[in-house]
RNA sequence: GCCCCCAUAGUUCAACGGAUAGAAUAGGAACCUUCUAAGUUCUAGAUGUAGGUUCGACUCCUACUGGGGGCACCA
């Protein structure tokens, strides 16, 4: 595995740390990993660190003292990738990377395209869980955050060499379809015949089933004894009973067919589609084996997982009239997973409001053995909410994903046909740019933002097409893109032709090696708003080297080939950026 | 009652214990007879309160306030 430049700077600075402890400069139990390494403002350097001021305080000296021994230690190993380090008061070491190793990889970036900082094969194996939609639940605005936060992580550890496996665990099993299913034969088939009622079930929409959903808990409000209705249907699909089951099986086809089209308009593919009711035949071997192992217990007629010491609060296994419930379910996966995969990581990309639930699976999966804790990952993504409070499926108060993505693919077309530069384009043409726009601003809105905090859904902001946005990007890329098309001499980049950089062009430069680390911070960190924020950061500063320099009428010959290439590898790795994060960019815009 | 998450310009968001807290948007002022104005430049504006830890705190700890979520037969 190739290191990054900013592993390799570790690197040095843990060799001259160890030199100074075996001189008992250091003490030997200085933790090695406190090493911080940061990017610090224009002007300071691409690398710097304020390790000098740690050991000054730790030993008592001087940081500036220990800042010029750091700096000795390291430039003895004559370091090619740094022309020069410098220290700032009171006592920050800041590393300038050398010309000749940002050519390079300027070079590398051109010659590797989009596998630029992809990382080798690391025989690990990641399991993503992510979308998660509910059968006969519309694809809510409440789905989009899991969908495409999950995709983005699923992205960025593939890129880095992992095996990844994509689950979309579908929501397609549990009371709610006892509830639906006592509803829709109280009204719509109640003394139909068999075939009769496949065919009355075959003309129901999605919209037809969440406002039969929605119906059902409004008259449950005030005839409580409903809610029993409800679970006693729910038993009887579990139990096999063929009405219910017949009633399932519409409610899954219908989705699916609806949910496919939404995720080919967002351009999710998740590698595999398992509902919850696949497990269903695998409960009882968990129960069993919770029974063995002392931790499965009976309780007011159910059957609950106890948590030793009350860690944590029982979860259900079984409810007291025999039915499974989401975590026997969650649990059973989390086993067939393991057999099926071998994950090292598992993650889980569900909302914030799950957080219990998933820590009592995850918990009950150690206890049992299974695995370890930090195989477990949640990123709990807070929720889209109104400014009144949250959008609940029950009340019917959802924003369905389509109605947004038509909206916002709207919207960008006005852009289109407004502007100059696109009004010769077929419309063909526009709607396919338009799309990509429209959707790329939408996903660039939900995961610019960390992943922790909750979206209030504002109609402007999410399909914001100026400013920081995803349009932005692209927009940058169509720039780019033109003027690639525009230049005739298409020669590579010869180093040696570089005279003098310019400030715009080194801070360009600047950029684009950061890319590998960025994306292994991402990935780290479950956080794919870094990568965000450092793609908006490129263009920024390819904008200002287009806005202050000329390109294709530079002044001299070098120049414009130099400045070809920054614009060749910015577009690059913008796409890249772009890639990972699951949005697609337009040759022209 | 207990547990979890969140609090930064008017608004919506960034910031890995580091140096002058960045953007976008809304407001004010500019820039298209040169490469895409979905752009660029200038301007004004913020870390909820009170303590603590630290050489250094938006970041860590404690309390409080405010918002959201959760706490066994929904998922």
């Amino acid at each position: 595995m190739v290191a990054t430049l900013k592993e390799q700077l570790n690197f040095l600075l843990k060799e001259a740390i160890r030199l100074l402890q075996s001189e008992g400069i250091v003490p030997a139990d200085f933790d090695l990993a406190k090493i911080k390494i940061d990017y610090p403002d224009y002007g300071r350097g691409d690398y710097a660190t304020g390790l000098a001021l740690q050991i000054g305080k730790l030993i008592g000296k001087n940081p500036m003292e220990i800042a010029e021994i750091l700096k000795k230690e390291i430039e003895k190993q004559h370091p090619i990738e740094f022309e020069r380090i410098e220290i700032a008061a009171p006592g920050f070491l800041n590393f300038y990377v050398s010309e000749k190793f940002l050519l390079g990889e300027l070079e590398k970036i051109l010659k590797e395209e989009n596998n630029y900082g992809r990382g080798k094969k690391n025989n690990k194996a990641v399991l993503v869980e992510y979308s998660a939609v509910n059968i006969a639940k519309p694809f809510g605005i409440g789905h989009l955050r899991s969908t495409i936060i999950g995709q983005a992580i699923y992205n960025l550890y593939g890129f880095l060499g992992w095996k990844t496996i994509g689950i979309n665990h579908l929501g397609d099993w549990g009371t709610q379809f006892g509830k639906l299913s006592y509803q829709l034969f109280e009204k719509k088939l109640k003394g139909a015949s068999s075939k009769e009622a496949v065919k009355i079930l075959g003309k129901l929409t999605l919209a037809d089933f969440e406002k039969i959903y929605v119906e059902f808990h409004q008259e449950a409000e005030g005839k409580p004894e409903m809610a029993d209705y409800g679970r006693q249907w729910f038993k009887k699909l579990e139990d096999g009973d063929k009405t219910a089951k017949m009633i399932w099986i519409a409610c899954v086809k219908t989705s699916l067919k609806e949910f496919n089209r939404i995720y080919g308009l967002l351009g999710v593919k998740i590698d595999h589609a398992i509902g919850e009711s696949f497990y269903l035949d695998k409960i009882a071997e968990v129960i069993n084996e919770a029974k063995e192992k002392g931790l499965a217990k009976e309780s007011q007629g159910a059957l609950i997982f106890e948590y030793p010491n009350e860690v944590l609060p029982p979860a259900m296994f079984l409810k007291s009239n025999e039915t499974s419930t989401y975590f026997s379910r969650d649990l059973a996966a989390i086993k067939y997973r393991i057999k099926q995969w071998h994950p090292d990581l598992f993650i889980y990309e569900i909302g914030s409001e799950q957080a219990l639930h998933v820590r009592q699976f995850f918990l009950a999966s150690e206890l049992l053995g299974w695995a370890q804790k930090s195989q477990f990952v949640h990123i709990g993504h807070g929720l889209y909410r109104t400014a009144e409070g949250k959008f609940s499926t029950r009340k019917g108060q959802t924003i369905h994903l389509e109605e947004v993505l038509n909206e916002a693919i709207v919207r960008a077309e006005k852009l289109i046909s407004g502007s100059e530069q696109n009004k010769n384009l077929k419309d063909k043409e526009k709607q396919q740019i338009s799309e990509m726009v429209g959707i790329g601003a939408i996903k660039y809105n939900d995961l610019s933002q960390h992943y922790s905090k909750e979206i209030i859904f504002d109609w402007d902001k999410m399909l914001n097409l100026k400013g920081n946005s995803g349009p932005y990007l692209q927009y940058v890329i169509a720039r780019c893109q033109s003027l690639l098309s525009k230049a005739k001499n298409r020669r590579g980049l010869d180093p040696r032709e570089v005279v003098e950089m310019a400030v715009e062009e080194r801070a360009v430069l600047g950029m684009l090696f950061k890319f590998p680390e960025i994306v292994a911070e991402a990935a780290k960190l479950f956080s794919p708003n870094l990568l965000c924020n450092f793609a908006y950061e490129l263009a920024q500063k390819y904008n200002l080297l287009y806005e202050k320099l000329p390109i294709l009428n530079a002044e001299k010959k070098e120049q414009k080939i130099f400045r070809l290439a920054l614009t060749k590898a910015t577009a690059q790795i913008l796409k890249n950026s772009l890639t990972l994060l699951g949005i697609k960019a337009p040759e022209r815009m």
